[in-house]
DNA sequence: GTGCATCACTGCAATTTTGCAGTTGCGCAA
DNA sequence: TTGCGCAACTGCAAAATTGCAGTGATGCAC
């Protein structure tokens, strides 16, 4: 996802120049039959400088990709709340993820992962950062309330963050793994399935 | 006449911000009842901000007009000698005048002209800036050259810098005035006649 | 006339873009 | 293997753009 929309007008430029390097980028490279875009054709595409290329990806994949290295917002108040923390955590997780990627085009995407497959490599990795910065600030939000740094009886926060990182994360991977095909996108209605049958199950459990 | 192109990006740019804005802003000014467009629209229609509006123009109304504050260009190296002097100097004068309105769109100049009148008198100021440039320019070259800072007998190289390029302004003079409307503009044709008139009074007279 | 809003324009610091001169890794030819 | 060239990527300083907080002039309501 590009850097959030706003009123400036820097921004909105940002925004702006960062889909004209991914769509320029991704249409270069679907586009090209040798497999073998150049960045200089991409910059110039794109109307910026090479340099300025690398100002907005850190490599010429993640441009084609259109990813962006993930952030997680910070965490409102009563995050950690025993009642719905892992439905909180989920959602967490899938904005966090959604905010890795751009938007929009999903077909596009496909055609990517069908000419270059170590894409979904690519795609993988971004999955587990942002899973990883998840769990890191729960973590650190654990940490700062008493209720959780105290009684976990031996348990460190670092590993309940985990779990609760990893069971909040089971529907998503579902889908992701039940979805098929490598580069299945996820349709929003099959998601809600997913979170639907997740909390079913959650629930018979608990 | 904007900046001049170049194969640098950044000179690109710059030259497609320049007419981004004067193409902005003459057409808000045509189009606009109230002959009252202000900058911050401008800015906008051109997608800058006001204060880069500023960089590129020191006023709104030379943005309207599309003016830029004239330059002079480095004087070859025989550019004094004396044979083709006034020539040479009418050349340059025109480059300078040249350079300092956009090109093109003749229609839409004059239109700007009969709306806005007090646009020719920016124009005429702009001349005269121009004018004098290029007269200082030649009394500084005069100067470092010997043989014009010595036999002047007594007269200043400043006087005969001035009077050389008020000499070589006269065909240039002559259009606008036997131009008749306001806001008449240089015609390739009458502009060649005009030099060509000029040239057969001189060699006539010399 | 007096306050008040609007708008042209300026100064300055923060951010972004660019050019340029690297370094590194990799394929390919001799 | 060794050298060579190309292309990805980085560091840095110069240039351009932006936001913001002004100032001053002008017109307009009261």
């Amino acid at each position: 996802m590009p850097p959030t929309d706003s009123t400036s007008l820097r921004e909105r430029k940002k925004t702006e120049t960062w889909h004209a390097i991914h769509d320029a980028a991704a249409e270069l490279a679907l586009d090209d039959d040798t497999k073998h875009v150049t960045v200089e054709a991409i910059a110039s595409e794109a109307g910026i400088s090479q340099r300025t290329f690398f100002n907005y990806f850190p490599t010429k994949e993640d441009a084609i990709l259109g990813v962006r290295t993930p952030t997680v917002p910070e965490l409102p108040e009563g995050f950690l709340a025993n009642d719905g923390l892992i439905e909180r955590t989920t959602e967490l997780l899938l904005t966090v993820g959604r905010s890795t990627y751009a938007e929009g085009d999903a077909d596009r995407r496909s055609r990517l992962f069908e000419k270059f497959p170590h894409l979904l490599l690519r795609r993988r990795e971004m999955m587990i950062e942002g899973e990883d910065l998840v769990y890191q600030a729960i973590a650190t939000a654990m940490a700062d309330h008493p209720e959780w740094s105290a009684g976990l009886n031996g348990h460190s926060v670092e590993s309940a963050a985990r779990m609760l990182t990893m069971a909040a994360g089971v529907p998503l991977r579902y889908l992701l793994v039940s979805g098929g095909m490598p580069g299945a996108r996820l349709e929003t209605d099959s998601l809600t399935t997913a979170l639907d049958l997740y909390q079913d199950l959650y629930r018979k459990l608990s």
